[in-house]
DNA sequence: CGCGCGCTCGGG
DNA sequence: CCGAGCGCGCGA
């Protein structure tokens, strides 16, 4: 028998299938070890067979098969040879995604713990072996326990005398990690009817994906639910993906209510081994919804009957490191596969997602209202420009002040909202205008005033803050900007009495960090919370009456054709934090240009408002989605290197447009914005193309540009251009 | 990716 | 003439 194998090799010279001779013990999707150029090593087995298409002396036997079951099952196969061929990366970066990374790394070794069982209660012990006594005592009503459990009430001593004289067993046993575990039973809830209209109208569509389109607080998490447990009463499997900043714990509590261990959840922040079990439940059909951030749409489900996209419009949807898969597209793949249902939900679609539901390719589902038609929170427009002409220099208007004393009095709670992080964004000369920047990135660096230090966002790189200007020797150094950090301080000033919590990459350390923070505000500990972008999702803060949002603009005036779109999503969702329960909250919006249209429809949650304004304007200055913006990055830390393979993608491209003339809109090489991160030198080759035609081709272009030396990557219409 | 082969160049 | 250095192609 051969088996045709893929080595965990991910470089595109040994990108083949080779073939060994192996035993019927063999199986496809089983990993084996191999010997491959005079080495052993991991592969993949994704197929078996008779046959051998190579002359056989050249044929090695399979070194060694993992006991353990096929980790690739169903569709992995297929869809392994869709992303190699659509993102151009070898087969084994493509099947890498589809197994956790501590399985193939071998990191994960079995949790154990041990139970102590009683073997012999009759044993005699001397009257001074009170201890042991009361192990034997405590044995003989519960029959076993576990070690760790009698060693901390009767001490490890005396339980290891009871071992040695026979009377009881200490044995290992496997520790299944289930993060679910331990829950509490909660029963589906009652449906509205416009819940109920949605499930009737995604069940009779006969279209495969559906977007749902609700406003925060309309009640798409019990839809989901309610979709994903028809999916199960059918014996199917469910894919339930939240972006990573959603897995809260009050989220996991809710499905783990619900659905109980036939729920497995894969992040981030579990433990290596708890992802793995987590993994292997679903593996092995003892789980049957996969829910998870991005990675968890190659969760090893056969047969499923629903995918579910929470928050559709996130960024974080996007792999950002190659394969530079979308998880959208990847989900309708799996859909069509098994002929099941992509629900996309959002109160604010992404304008692509819109833009297809309007022209009927999805089917769209739209819950205007709230669950008990509670009102949205009113939002209060304060024109910047006007305080500045009233004299008030601070970074609070006068409407936030008197909503922020009005929140405090009531007892209830307040967040405040912005966009930078730091003390302060800039440090500048006044007298010569110097900027100080990071030596590694070419990016301006941050001022933290808790160690008086200069650090750079890209690499992490910290500076002493500078006492003179290099430039010039000035002392004229000043601080521009509002961070965080002045924030709490001017607040501590205007509301000496209140307390406040700081939220932002600076105090959030690790994993946990976010909700030791945000758990720490829901339990009321704290009056007002101050942070940037990472409060603005996941948690409820049921007392939360008022938002405010500093600096509107920032996100506006930022150079990206999406930033309209972000600042609308951003708005919305930072409001809909106000007024979750019993009082209806307010908003206070800060900005210089109250009259720009996205701050207009996002006041007055016209989403419909927004995309048709926004559509006609992508339209007529040719933007995504009615264009692609590709860009091909070419890093090296040689710099010549990458100049040199810039000019060669840029032929390569130019020799493209030469021939599909009507496929660019736009073709041109230059350095990238930021043009060196951690010592590398990055330029890049931007485009803006009719459709994706051509794409194909920009990616060979790209891998054949590749070198030991120089790294080249395509990036379809990518998040940021930095 | 990691290895070995073979070619080339420089030192003796 | 021999040894070190590098580029290339191979691996089943």
């Amino acid at each position: 028998m051969y088996a045709s194998v893929i080595v965990d090799i991910a470089h595109s010279s040994v990108d083949k299938i080779f073939e060994y001779s192996c035993t019927d013990e063999v199986k496809v999707g089983c990993r084996v070890k191999v010997p491959f150029g005079g080495r052993i090593i991991d592969g993949f087995v994704i197929g078996t067979g008779e046959e051998c298409s190579v002359p056989p002396q050249k044929v090695k036997p399979v070194y060694s098969v993992y006991a353990e079951p096929p980790a690739l099952v169903g569709e992995c196969f297929s869809l392994m040879e869709l992303i190699s061929l659509r993102y151009r990366v070898p087969k084994a970066a493509a099947l890498r995604l589809f197994v956790p990374s501590e399985m193939r790394l071998g990191k994960v070794h079995e949790a154990y713990y041990n139970v102590a069982a009683l073997i012999n209660g009759d044993i005699a012990l001397p009257a001074s072996a009170k201890k042991q006594a009361q192990v034997l005592q405590y044995l003989k009503e519960r029959g076993e326990c576990e070690l760790s459990v009698l060693a901390e009430k009767f001490g490890r001593n005396a339980v290891n005398s009871l071992r040695d004289k026979g009377a009881v067993a200490i044995e290992k046993r496997q520790k299944k990690r289930n993060p679910l575990s331990g829950a509490e039973s909660d029963v589906p809830k009652t449906l509205t009817p416009a819940q109920s209209a949605a499930i009737e109208n995604i069940e009779n569509s006969n279209k495969q994906i559906h977007l749902i389109h609700g406003v925060t607080g309309s009640g798409k998490t019990e839809i989901y639910l309610n979709i994903i447990a028809r999916a199960i009463a059918c014996g199917k499997t469910a894919i339930f993906l939240v972006p990573e900043i959603s897995l809260t714990p009050q989220m996991l509590a809710q499905l783990r209510a619900r659905f109980k261990g036939e729920a497995a959840i894969l992040h981030s922040g579990l433990s290596a081994g708890e992802r793995f079990d987590e993994w292997w439940r679903l593996r092995s059909g003892e789980a049957k919804i996969a829910v998870g951030a991005r990675s968890a749409i190659f969760a090893p489900l056969e047969n499923l009957g629903a995918i579910i996209i929470d928050e559709e419009h996130d960024s974080s949807y996007v792999s950002e490191s190659a394969p530079r898969y979308s998880t959208v597209d990847i989900a309708a793949w799996r859909a069509k596969y098994n002929d099941c249902k992509l629900i996309l939900g959002s109160a604010t679609p992404s304008v692509e997602s819109y833009l297809k539901a309007t022209e009927g390719e999805y089917n769209l589902i739209t819950l205007p209202e709230r669950i008990n038609k509670r009102p949205l929170p009113e939002i209060i427009i304060a024109d910047m420009r006007k305080e500045v002409r009233r004299g008030n220099n601070s970074a609070f208007s006068a409407a936030l002040r008197e909503q922020l004393s009005l929140t405090l009095e009531s007892g209830n709670q307040a967040i405040i909202f912005l966009n930078r992080r730091g003390y302060s964004q800039t440090v500048i000369c006044r007298d010569c205008g110097y900027v100080a920047k990071c030596r590694n990135c070419d990016v301006t660096l941050t001022y933290h005033s808790d160690e008086n230090a200069l650090k750079c966002h890209y690499c992490g790189a910290r500076y002493r803050m500078l006492e003179a200007c290099p430039e010039c020797g000035g002392r004229h150094i000043i601080y521009s900007g509002t961070g965080t950090q002045r924030v709490v301080a001017g607040l501590k000033e205007l509301f000496p009495a209140a307390r406040i919590l700081r939220m932002d990459n600076d105090t959030v350390s690790g994993k946990d960090g976010h909700y030791k923070i945000l758990s720490e505000f829901a339990s009321h500990k704290a009056d007002i919370l101050v942070g940037t972008q990472m409060i603005a999702k996941g948690h409820d803060f049921p007392a939360v009456t008022l938002v405010g949002i500093l600096d509107a603009d920032m996100s506006l005036h930022f150079a990206d054709y999406r930033s309209g779109e972000r600042t609308f999503q951003l708005i919305t969702q930072v409001s809909g934090r106000s007024g979750r329960a019993g009082a209806p909250g307010k908003v206070v919006l800060q900005t210089y240009s109250p009259e720009n249209y996205i701050l207009r429809y996002a006041t007055a949650y016209n989403y419909t408002g927004f995309f048709e304004n926004e559509k006609e304007i992508r339209k007529a200055t040719n933007f995504p989605p009615y264009a692609i913006i590709c860009r091909v990055m070419v890093t090296s830390e040689d710099e010549q290197g990458a100049l040199a393979a810039l000019k060669e993608v840029y032929f390569a491209c130019e020799e493209l447009k030469a021939t599909y003339p009507a496929e660019f809109i736009f073709l041109n090489r230059m350095h990238s914005p930021i043009k060196r991160i951690q010592g590398k030198h990055r330029f890049q080759v931007l485009m803006r193309l009719k459709t994706g035609r051509l794409l194909p081709r920009i990616y060979d272009i790209a891998v054949n540009n590749t070198s030991a030396n120089v790294l080249c990557y395509v990036e379809e219409n990518p998040g940021n251009l930095s």
